[in-house]
DNA sequence: GGGTATCTGAGTTACCCCTC
DNA sequence: GAGGGGTAACTCAGATACCC
């Protein structure tokens, strides 16, 4: 049985009775091909349903125009704005993308690094997770140009576009203390996630805020949730059977804070009168909600298009990439953090 | 069994040739 | 000599053949 799944170039160099080269060329405007030629060859390459092969030309010409792009959890909702924007930014500069997911595991990140290296990616946009210092390592000692995006561990000492996530913590905080709360809450992820840097400073910020205002979060206020709907809601029904009352609450994404509404609903709580809710994401969702979510909004969308458009013209100057952006949050204030008392 | 040489895939390109 | 076309070398890495 044979390979061949569709039409070559020398398919239709045959049945046009001229030269692979003259094929070739065809496809390449302003080439010395006679346009009576062009047509004709055109004409037959479609007859034939030929389509260049890409793992040739790579193989030719030594380049692959692909970038990867890993990311922690592709379910994660903020990821489709930022493939969608980075599959288009790449696109408009005549590159293609593949994805893979971390699964913020460090294990699965070399995985996924390798994969992306075998297939010839010729850059990689990368949500690290904490402790990656592997594939980090392996990236770097290779030269492969790379830009970090969302978050940046400590660790990291690379190229990125990424958020303040300190100042996420402050607005949200300054938000809550306009507000009127004096017992605030954290709702972080699960305990083995809230030490990663982005969500350790987003607390910070937090902090710094409620404290401007002389009240001091305890490590109490620091709750261990998770990151899921049914994770927010199952950490706010644990305080409340230990008879633990916040009255201002960041959660640490907008599920969380969905389902810390939800079950504060079912508790007969009032959302906006009862307690003071601010999710991390701004998620379309935010909006439309019965009691509308007050979030964080971070322009992934932006931050997408400066990774990609920064890593390629990395690629193409040959220059190191040093870029290192940092994009400021905005608070979207809506009804579940107006407190009307 | 290990090492080396050759082949394979499909397209690109440097260089050469032919014609008008 | 310009325009238009062809030949052959070349790309990479895995598979296969061959030799010692």
């Amino acid at each position: 049985m044979t390979k061949k799944h569709s039409s070559t170039i020398r398919d239709v160099a045959l049945k046009a009775g001229v030269s692979e080269t003259t094929v070739s060329l065809s496809f390449k405007p302003l080439s010395r091909v006679s346009d009576e030629t062009r047509a004709r060859i055109l004409a037959i390459a479609n007859e034939l349903n030929y389509v260049p092969n890409s793992v040739a030309q790579s193989l030719r010409v030594g380049r692959t125009k692909t970038l990867g792009f890993i990311v922690n959890d592709i379910t994660e909702s903020f990821y489709s704005v930022m493939s969608r924007t980075a599959t288009d930014t790449a696109y408009n500069y005549g590159y293609q993308l593949i994805y893979a997911e971390n699964g913020w595991s460090p294990t699965k990140a070399i995985e996924s690094t390798k994969s992306m290296l075998a297939q010839r990616v010729e850059g990689l946009i990368l949500c690290l997770c904490e402790k990656e210092v592997t594939s980090i390592q392996l990236i770097e000692s290779l030269r492969i140009p790379h830009i970090v995006v969302d978050t940046s561990p400590d660790f990291y000492k690379g190229p990125y576009v990424i958020n303040n996530e300190f100042a996420i913590g402050e607005l949200a905080g300054a938000h809550l203390i306009e507000q009127g709360c004096r017992n605030i809450g954290f709702f972080n992820a699960s305990k083995d996630m809230a030490s990663f840097s982005s969500f350790s400073q987003q607390l910070a910020g937090l902090k710094r805020a409620v404290g401007a205002a002389g009240i001091s979060m305890q490590s109490k206020d620091n709750i261990f949730a998770g990151i899921s709907i049914e994770d927010g809601a199952q950490a706010f029904k644990r305080l409340l059977e230990r008879d633990i009352h916040y009255d201002g609450i960041l959660c640490i994404n907008d599920e969380v804070a969905y389902g810390v509404m939800q079950e504060a609903e079912r508790r007969g709580l009032k959302v906006g009168r009862d307690l003071a809710v601010i999710g991390i994401d701004n998620l379309k969702t935010s909006s439309l909600d019965r009691v509308a979510l007050t979030s964080i909004h971070m322009n992934y969308e932006l931050m997408t298009t400066l990774a990609v458009s920064t890593l390629i013209n990395g690629i193409e100057s040959g220059h190191e990439i040093t870029s290192r952006i940092v994009l400021e949050p905005e608070l979207i204030i809506r009804s579940s953090s107006q407190l009307s008392r």
